[in-house]
DNA sequence: CGGGGCGTGGAAGAATTCGTTCATCCGGTT
DNA sequence: AACCGGATGAACGAATTCTTCCACGCCCCG
């Protein structure tokens, strides 16, 4: 019987295998074999892969989520490819925070793994992303501020002249945005109250820090946010073309560069830096 | 070997159980026995019993949490008892709620199981809890406002001034709060910027909800928030008094009386009830 | 005082799952 | 063209877990 997927790479499919425990914090080996169309000996040996990555933790009869975004239920994900890029360039963006800043976090998967990183770091967080936000609230550590508004029911993230009026009476000292797009006339998202959102918090912000894969360069994207020389910081993975490189540094920003080391497939050379973070769910086997 | 815990009765074992699921989203039958001193059989006979209840879900190796809260990391849950009771006012609660409604969710437990019981209805949801926003920001069938502002790292909840601000903007039809104390002078809570948050929220509503179980009357608690003629409905269970009951009434507020049904042991006449509202994880066995 | 219900603990057989091994297929390389 | 590494699927024994059954202690009630 051919799989129901057309042609998958292990890749993917273990992607796959991540969103679909991550939804539901659960599956055991029969649901994963049905979905995904593959053998259950396929399956074991993904999960035993993303077991040594951190990612979920085997159980006799299954798997559980333990790796990033451990409870939000359903995040937008447009593209579930990309995570080793979105990981890497979490962990450059976070070298620009210091303890004891004051941060405002966008929504969009790549700020959110920078929010995962964040955690338990002595911080002032403002956000607007319900993900973030439930990072955060367990944290007795750090002060955490949601900016209220209409909830996007895809993205979880608050937007639209409530959240719009919130912003404008707070202050920090820098902000990191998610964009769907950069090309030469700017930064671009895909929602029009959202753009009005970010706007208000770039303005609240000293310095804006934008984080973006390699992939989103040369596009755009349904709304125009903001020029290029009005992001203090640009993050981005080393897929990044010299010609994009150049581009940014000229319109005045500061550009980092993240090397994607991960292949996926490989194990880590320094894994438990996942599980660091947070606390996943150990099982304490006594006997 | 004796078991741990003093003396322990079958129910308070199962909550314990369900506090450790619910807290780690999971756990296995080795985990269990060695918390609580018992054998193996008698976890396995408490697990059948949750599951029936619709609490947990067995899966080979261990248990799920799918019950109430599925995925607020820790509530403040001041008195983990009261499950019951908190239950069946929630029951009742939303017999208040119509579809299409405009309404205002507070934080706190019995108001986490109202929401609960309101997923899946077309509403407009306003609320300040992050537990009950979550409940409600997966589903495209009803708007979600949150009120931003701080949030409180013990219960999950927005308050200050930021919050104040945002409901100013606002009006709903009706906001079901819960109090942490009722006597004479009225209601009570224990937390002096989550009542003048609350208090807002009351001016911004056509009618005022109060769920409180039976245990609140009588006491007083930290801060005072309003007198009994401010609410238009009180819902608690039927463990309240005649005398309160007479109290409440003639100080003009309709009186809505649960009965605690479920013994918490025996098996419930009409089980699936809690399982219905929200789709919990469920494991497709295909074999 | 004896019986019945309830909760508990343990054991044996049945069922499920896990780890390992092996054969096959595909794509890139020499 | 031949080779080799990676990925896949299948099968088998081993390990774990589940279900069922039974005996014991405790308490209430007749």
């Amino acid at each position: 019987m051919p799989p129901s997927q057309s042609t998958l790479t292990v890749q993917e499919r273990r992607q796959q295998i991540l969103e679909l425990i991550r939804a539901r914090h659960f599956a055991t080996l029969d649901d994963l074999t049905g979905v995904l169309g593959v053998s259950e000996s396929t399956v074991r040996r993904d999960l035993e892969a993303l077991e040594e990555e951190g990612e979920a933790h085997r159980i006799h009869g299954g798997v559980l989520y333990t790796g990033s975004s451990p409870k939000l239920p359903h995040f937008e994900m447009r593209q579930p490819m990309r995570w080793a890029e979105k990981k890497a360039i979490a962990r450059m963006a976070v070298e620009l925070i210091q303890p004891g800043d004051s941060i405002l976090l966008d929504g969009g998967s790549t700020t959110y793994e920078v929010a995962r990183l964040l955690t338990g770091m002595p911080l002032h967080v403002v956000t607007n992303s319900l993900p973030v936000a439930n990072l955060f609230a367990s944290s007795p550590i750090s002060d955490l501020v949601f900016l209220g508004g209409s909830i996007c029911p895809r993205s979880g993230v608050a937007q639209g002249p409530l959240a719009d009026a919130m912003i404008g009476s707070l202050r920090v000292r820098k902000a990191i945005l998610s964009v769907a797009a950069v090309n030469e006339q700017g930064f671009f998202n895909n929602n029009v109250l959202l753009v009005g959102t970010e706007r208000r918090m770039m303005e609240a912000a000293d310095e804006v820090i934008v984080v973006a894969d390699s992939s989103k360069f040369g596009h755009c994207s349904l709304t125009h946010l903001c020029p290029l020389e009005a992001v203090q910081y640009v993050v981005s993975d080393d897929g990044l073309t010299a010609d994009w490189r150049e581009k940014i540094e000229s319109a005045g920003a500061r550009l980092l560069v993240a090397t994607v080391q991960e292949r996926q497939t490989t194990p880590p050379p320094e894994l438990g830096d996942a599980g660091s973070v947070d606390s996943p769910i150990r099982t304490i086997r006594s006997s």
